[in-house]
DNA sequence: CTTATATTCAAACAGTCGTTTGATTCAAAC
DNA sequence: GTTTGAATCAAACGACTGTTTGAATATAAG
């Protein structure tokens, strides 16, 4: 019965290292080695480098689809005939996903998933893949909400919306473009977080704003002004 | 004098190459072959593979940047005494970007640059330092323009928009949620890159938009509700 | 105890990586 | 022509990678 420790314990060890130093630097040795466990058990448990990695997220990304989904649904149903207010839409994408930030247990996943977004790998269409419906489903949602806006416009501003939630993965704190002072210290780091009202209020406003004029005769290509 | 071609020659496949692929899976190996150098052009033109990669920023890096505070400083001696308005300086930071991603020459590297922003390693924090500057610059204006802002708020504002940014540098195209159809293909890729106006619309209004709550009383951490 | 199954282990495999070396080619200077 | 320095080249270096193997060990069943 010991296998589901060691299970457990590599994919705990390897998530957190994938997120700190990246998926191609760390190496399957450096991972047993600080998991204590032997070379090969990621092979006996996983198959392979590739197999534990998608253990990893196997095991926390569909639980955070669903949450979304769920409060995506919550907010419909609460909102009886007429689209849920866009404040409760970007609450449902944006608070399972700070919430898992918070705890410790799916800390290190987070910024590891963060990270993926902007990786080519074939491991990027794996939650490519798992993310599609979430996306999808969101996004008639927005559209729901904004029956006034272009579905082209639509897609961009969610982009936007997701592009901001994964830069606060990557790098969770609102740090100031200057080395933390020492009496920075003192501070509770988990205040330090970015809010979640921080979050729904930017891009609330955001999604709520009127369509953009068609083209912008100023600043075209560059080089010659109009 | 081929040391020149030789030199832009590998600078260009490998800033391609790195923005496809990632850096750590684009092998020497593979930059030379395609460059069609000798694999040890690398070493004796760069010193190492960091070296290469840091030519790579130092030759479109700094152009940006400048370019955005040369923007920055026009809209603001326009503005005279009053702050620039806000439209002003969300373009200010993000056409030149969009602008060299709408350019064949400068394409790959907005990509690569995209990516770096989520990498971990060492090469991270060599582009975070060349853009620290322009970040403070940035912020110092968005607050003059937003002075009720409290400058946390200010500070994860900025994060969002940086977000949104590079979130379409990575994957530039507003693609919709399913696979492209075939008559995509008739269109001009140009015209189907995010739009500035987008950008500008949706990142002013979430900038101008009120202070947040400084605390929202439902859905705290988990559990337990105060 | 014996058998069978699940797990761990040390050791090696074949391959790729970034880097280095030393000879060779090339172009301009004298 | 000779010399000098930069540039290119094939070849190898040592280290590291993910993966595989087969024996050793533990665990539970018959």
């Amino acid at each position: 019965m010991e296998t589901t420790d060691t299970k457990t314990h590599l994919l705990d060890v390897a998530e957190r290292l994938f997120a700190e130093h990246g998926i191609d630097a760390t190496s399957l040795r450096t991972i047993t080695s600080q998991a204590d466990v032997n070379l090969a058990a990621v092979h006996y448990h996983f198959g392979s480098k590739e197999g534990l990695f998608q253990a990893i997220f196997a095991r926390r990304l569909d639980p955070l689809n669903a949450d979304r989904l769920r409060r995506l649904n919550a907010s419909e149903t609460a909102a009886g005939d007429t689209p849920p207010p866009v404040e409760d839409l970007v609450e449902a994408f944006i608070d399972p996903a700070l919430k898992r930030l918070r705890k410790r247990e799916s800390k290190h996943f987070m910024k590891l998933m963060g990270r993926i977004y902007s990786d080519p790998s074939e491991m990027h269409e794996v939650i490519q893949t798992r993310f599609l419906e979430v996306g999808r489903r969101f996004i008639i949602a927005f559209g729901r909400a904004l029956p006034h806006l272009p579905h082209e416009e639509l897609v961009s501003r969610f982009k936007f919306l997701v592009g901001a939630m994964v830069m606060v993965l990557v790098d969770p704190f609102p740090r100031e473009n200057a080395p933390p002072t020492l009496d920075e210290t003192h501070y509770d780091l988990i205040k330090k977080e970015t809010p979640l009202n921080h979050f729904v209020t930017f891009l609330s406003a955001g999604m709520r704003a009127p369509c953009s004029v068609p083209a912008s005769p100023k600043t075209r290509d560059e080089g010659v002004p109009s």
